[in-house]
DNA sequence: AAAATATAGTTTGTATACAAAGAAGATATC
DNA sequence: GATATCTTCTTTGTATACAAACTATATTTT
């Protein structure tokens, strides 16, 4: 019975993870303690510890009097992010690049060979999942609690902005994903190597990519210029 | 009734808190939910939620079926401390310096010269606990959330750190103080200047004095020089 | 008709009781 | 005397019941 239950309570642990990762629920929905409780066969008591322990870790945000809420996004996020992601990640991959033992270069490249199929076949859940688990593992890498700290907290943000904005409706958007594609690979040769440096570097180029990203969604090509050529452009 | 409890849970928080920092409460020790509950009034479901949330500040460690301990240090936390602290304390001073309010730079007065009079009168505690408060001002003026994740976790440790290693027995000790102090100083007259270059630079040096710190702490001079030597070099 | 108050309904928060797991000590067996 | 097993005690984890707070709707009053 205690078996059950602990079960039941990681399954919710890992359902309300997934959810915000891939926008389920989305920033500054509510949850909803006795839907929750029931849905997972759990009383609320365990129910609301998950959700505290879901909240340290930056996925929901608990308000005194009135339950927890998905973590919002504002732009003020956006800007914190990209001031943070790329000091952050950099450090990261320096340090995965000295530290990485070879069980975990063999699940990185594992966590890769599953992006790449999401690519191909999989939903935009399903590839933002399996980008997630990637970066997650170059964190584990590193194995410095501090800095992963606040990666962990980066991944959770880098996962919804990805799911906003990633979204290969034209040629140039397919084309920044196959390139994030072949950063995972180069990557995964610098922590091999233990080049720090090189690893450091993709590191600022991946964010640079994402930040292009975001600019194309965000500031498109302005309708005012002729139509024709706008859409040359989008398409190049 | 809920007002009551809700102060004494905040109450219990607090001293939690405050007794991890000051080590009051040690690495490693175990938090009895029964003695903390009475002690505070509360029922041990809400104590738990307590420790839930501390547990995601990383104040405390929770073991499945096993309760909460405090969160253990080692040495290799000493080593991924320093290999972070500069880093993140650099970025937090730099983003403090361009984006401080007038009423924080207030606060943060108010924070050193509270600390300046804990070095005079106050117990080691006190002198922590207002280093603490200084340095968690800082946090709050950079308002970035995810390199405040980081910082935040390196305050407690930080806190910690000073407590075993900051013990001015010796007169270099009592130097090394005083030198903190004087970067403190400095520190405010750089966020207040928005000289965010010049604030990134006393967080390196802020570090460097506690590595020194520690060397002087871990690595005394060694007993196999001449005594009076030896003892002349501690006391210069 | 609009505003204010009252009332029902929903949701959050806490206490208590119980069940299960773990720890420690005692007895028994080899 | 040492090891192993059984029993008791302590501690952790969960469910349920209840109390307080908040929300929304309806009724009343101006």
């Amino acid at each position: 019975m205690r078996d059950r239950t602990k079960h039941y309570k990681q399954a919710l642990y890992d359902h309300l993870k997934v959810s915000v990762l891939t926008l389920a629920l989305r920033p500054g929905d509510d949850i909803d303690e006795a839907v929750f409780a029931e849905t997972f066969g759990l009383s609320r008591t365990p129910l609301r510890e998950v959700l505290r322990e879901l909240a340290g870790e930056g996925y929901l945000e608990l308000r005194a009097g009135r339950g927890a809420r998905v973590t919002e996004m504002s732009y003020t996020t956006l800007r914190d992010f990209f001031l943070a992601a790329p000091m952050i990640y950099g450090a990261i991959l320096r340090l995965a690049a000295q530290n990485a033992t070879a069980e975990q270069i063999k699940s990185l490249k594992a966590a890769q060979s599953k992006f790449k199929k999401s690519l191909r076949s999989g939903s935009a859940a399903d590839r933002t999942l399996a980008n997630n688990q990637f970066h997650e593992i170059t964190g584990e890498m590193a194995g410095n609690i501090f800095l992963l700290a606040a990666f962990n907290r980066l991944l959770i943000d880098h996962a919804r902005i990805g799911m906003t904005f990633y979204r290969p409706q034209n040629s140039q958007m397919a084309d920044n994903l196959s390139a994030a594609s072949s950063h995972h690979d180069d990557i995964i040769s610098a922590i091999e190597a233990q080049n720090d440096d090189a690893a450091a570097q993709l590191a600022e180029a991946h964010w640079n990519l994402s930040r292009n990203q975001i600019e194309l969604f965000v500031m498109p090509s302005a309708l005012d210029i002729a139509l024709g050529t706008a859409l040359q452009q989008t398409s190049a």
